[in-house]
DNA sequence: AGGAAACAGGATAAAATTTGTCCGATATGA
DNA sequence: TCATATCGGACAAATTTTATCCTGTTTCCT
């Protein structure tokens, strides 16, 4: 559930990748530009691309460019696309083996905080949070 | 910020022990109801006890019992006592060394996340957690 | 007094996760 | 062909999670 460096620094990319729109930027640029460590990023990238959030350019002169518009991308598409599922408790996950699951009152509350915090981060896109001054009220 | 093992256990022993209330447990007796692993526990309940929330009795037929009335104590307060601070992105907590924190977009939401997440952990007492089919009185 | 039951606190450690790096293969533009 | 890139997999350090064990101390009971 935490957001982990992984995520953090896949919101940077994104961000940056949607200032230049359409333009493709190599791992390196990104990597320099926000100050991210240059491997790392690279394999994150590759999460982002097989997620379709943004399209791998191979060869001279390629790189990295969002495949989806900005507003499209939301910072729970995100996270899922590098950390996966969003949960708070594992033991609240369905599916898992949880003998007292049934009876158990605490796992609702698990639950809705789940649903609260995916509901907030599906709410943000990459075009409404980039821009540095748009002042997004919520 | 994701909900722990620790934590977990931390909440079913309080559970059991706000059952019998008043009531004081040794820790086997706590680890065997709840099906939890002694010794991890035994290491939980000694941060229970620094917290204030659970007393500890030594000597023969000691053993632990709630400190408080299972109304004041939160699912807030189990998370705090045993994993500290909740933190969804290490990047937006206070006081942190980050570059982007002023002109950054993002931090705000995770600020929000945190916010209603801790609110939400506040909401549910042990009281109105324990017997099962959630009869809320205190 | 002595023994058994129980917690306190520190040391230790296995397993899992996070946070990366590196390299050989492949693709592509000039 | 050569320089520039990504791809995918292997590797690895650091940190966190999930425990266990041991020695010491307290307290009840006989
Ligand atoms: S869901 Fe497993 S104990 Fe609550
Ligand atoms: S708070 Fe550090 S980059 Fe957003």
């Amino acid at each position: 559930m935490k957001v982990t460096r992984e995520t953090d620094y896949a919101i940077r990319a994104v961000l940056l990748l949607s200032e230049d729109r359409g333009k493709t930027l190599p791992v390196s640029a990104l990597s320099e530009k926000m100050d991210l460590p240059r491997s790392f990023l690279a394999k994150i990238l590759q999460k982002l691309s097989r997620a379709g959030i943004v399209e791998s350019i191979r060869g001279a002169s390629g790189g990295y460019r969002l495949k989806r518009n900005p507003s499209r991308i939301s910072l729970y598409d995100l996270y899922k696309a590098v950390q996966g599922e969003f949960v708070v408790n594992e033991c609240a996950v369905e599916g898992r083996v949880c003998s007292r699951k049934e009876r158990c009152a605490v796992h609702p509350v698990w639950k809705k905080i789940e649903r609260e915090a995916v509901r907030e981060m599906k709410k943000h896109s990459i075009a409404s949070l980039s821009g540095e001054k748009s002042s997004q009220r919520s």
